[in-house]
DNA sequence: CTTTGGATCGTCT
DNA sequence: GACGATCCAAAGG
């Protein structure tokens, strides 16, 4: 799924933007998934059915967001990384006064959050239904037909799997490729 | 452009 | 009680 939500439009009833970077967490399989180790109080969206919006708190000050992937049940997730503003910029730039260029916006999962204004009363929104006035939109533009892909961002654990999927060149794209962890020896 | 360290608190151990 | 699926300003090249 992940790859195939580049290019879509995340949008809210005045802001959109198109994905421009993901990342996948793969629940009771993946060791970088907050799901790793079954259902909490905070993690119970990624559990609930696809299409909802699972928005967590993180690093005592940011939210980010993710689309839920899996059957209710089963705690599949893609994190939204990246997003191109493309509607309600001066909305955006109001919510984010640090952002210096508009690239500032949304190249980064904090960030974009911040754009939209998404934080703790999004959790659980459905996506389809739209109950919360916020929605993925398909208008029209393919997911690349070759995506950039990398290891993913910001993890201790997990870092093996390649399951950050990116738009080449564009310029909203959070950063490089993180190189290989330093390997462990006995 | 890159690197570095501080901020800040909900969550789970 | 330790640690984040991060961001920002400051400093150096």
């Amino acid at each position: 799924m992940a790859p195939d939500l580049l290019n879509k439009v995340l949008a809210t009833a005045d802001r959109a933007a198109r994905i421009v970077e993901v990342e996948a967490y793969a629940g009771a399989e993946d060791p970088a998934s907050h799901a790793y180790r079954g259902r909490t109080a905070r993690n119970a969206t990624m559990f609930g059915p696809p299409g909802d919006l699972y928005v967590y708190f993180t690093y005592g000050m940011h939210w980010c967001a993710n689309a839920v992937c899996g059957d209710p049940g089963v705690a599949m997730a893609v994190l939204f990384r990246a997003v191109s503003p493309m509607v309600g910029l001066e909305a955006m730039r109001a919510m984010r006064p640090a952002a210096r260029r508009d690239r500032d916006l949304g190249s980064g999962p904090a960030k974009l959050c911040q754009a939209f204004g998404i934080e703790r009363s999004f959790d659980g929104a459905d996506l389809v239904r739209a109950d919360r006035r916020i929605t993925i939109l398909d208008d029209g533009v393919p997911p690349p037909r070759r995506p950039g892909r990398s290891r993913r961002i910001g993890l201790q654990v997990g870092t093996d799997a390649l399951w950050r999927w990116y738009v080449p060149g564009d310029p909203n794209v959070s950063r490089s490729a993180p190189s290989a962890p330093a390997t462990r020896e006995g």
